[in-house]
DNA sequence: TGTACAATACCTCTTTTGGGGTAGAGACCA
DNA sequence: TGGTCTCTACCCCAAAAGAGGTATTGTACA
């Protein structure tokens, strides 16, 4: 029997996910939490094989919760659920150590496999995300081709600027110049092929850059 | 025993309803499907009480469910199922007659009362959503507090911008003055406070405007 | 029939963008 | 040690945005 915790704030989905399990599949719901920060609590008093994760929660996302589990020396495997396929959140989990991740409009066969191979530690990737993480290394193997890469820097001044500061503004918060940030912007704009910040931003919101 | 039909796209969280409920809850899914089109057919061909759908969904939303349903003539009580806490949302499915709104984030507990009483026509609505929608129809009825609603047309127009065009393209994309583009402009950012065209297009997004 | 609102269009004005250039300091890497 | 990249900073200038007006249509609703 694989034990499983699951981890996400959709209390309907998570009591779903429960009662679709009975001992025939080898599966069981051992226990739920909608906060990531009691992941660790519950992995040292209970039994579990396997961490079943939203990404997206309000508290203390997936990705996040990855990352504490890491920092504090945990090692199970996660399987990571997700409603989107965005390619920000899947390298995100897999540079966290993800075992494995499956969209939330998979079948049950789907998520009974996922969990039999994650637990097992056996990669496990939603036939649509495979394609999508192949691209994404293919294109990554070559010389840097299609959509450039932004700085760090660069997208902090894309934050300031979807929160309706303009560039002498975002200058007085950073410390900086406003040539300086005049600069980045036109770098920015460049980069991302647009012509507008307007349609910067809803480039930057599309791509998940910010 | 309440016979339920589920229309959603996240097959996962379907069969988790599914299973959640047996024959002491007097609550039965009858059928899924993914598809609002095929809610029609089903209603036709099975015995159902309450339609249990999704608002995001790929093919057919469900709000453009509920508008196909009522054009047929269709008089099912509907209780509509969402992640998210949208204004735009909950004004639709109200407009089109939903008999109820929740969200996954609810407890069987609360997926049960609403079931049965929009299943007897009777509103519900889940307790996040009550104070919001008094909150704006308080709102509507006093002189127009809170945000404010944008009209077609502006809304065309931050589409417009959120694709990169300036005031002269738009207006020659419109067929409209650059005048009157930039009169549009202005009212938008004046009616949802906004300071610049990058935080206009964050927050039109994030409220799900486009 | 009057009121309200959306869509249209024009005016003026200052501030900001967007696009072009150049260039030094510091980090990182081969 | 030299090349590359990021961040920084300045110059110029034309175009666009933003902010304030006013005003005419047409439609919709009470």
């Amino acid at each position: 029997m694989i034990k499983v915790l699951i981890v996400d704030d959709h209390d309907l989905f998570a009591e779903g996910v429960k009662s679709m399990f009975n001992s025939d599949d080898g599966i069981e719901i051992v226990s739920h939490t909608k906060n990531g920060n009691q992941v660790p609590d519950l992995l040292d008093t209970l039994e579990i094989d396997l961490i079943l994760m939203d990404i997206d929660m309000p508290i203390l996302d997936g990705i996040a919760t990855l990352e504490l589990l890491n920092s504090k020396g945990y090692e199970k495997p996660a399987l990571m659920l997700t409603m989107h396929q965005s390619m920000k959140q899947i390298k995100g989990a897999l540079e966290k150590g993800a075992q494995g991740y499956i969209l939330k409009d998979a079948s049950k066969e789907d998520l009974v496999q996922a969990i039999v191979n994650t637990s097992a530690r056996k990669n496990y990737f939603h036939p649509k995300i495979n394609d999508q993480v192949f691209d994404y290394f293919r294109g990554k193997s070559k010389t840097n081709t299609g959509l450039a890469e932004l700085s760090e820097r660069e997208k902090e001044i894309i934050r300031c600027l979807a929160d309706g500061m303009n560039s002498k503004a975002i200058a007085n918060s950073l410390f900086i110049s406003e040539h300086t940030v005049k600069t980045h912007r036109r770098n920015i704009m460049h980069k991302l092929q647009v012509k507008t910040s307007a349609e910067l931003i809803r480039l930057a919101i599309e791509k998940e850059i910010i």
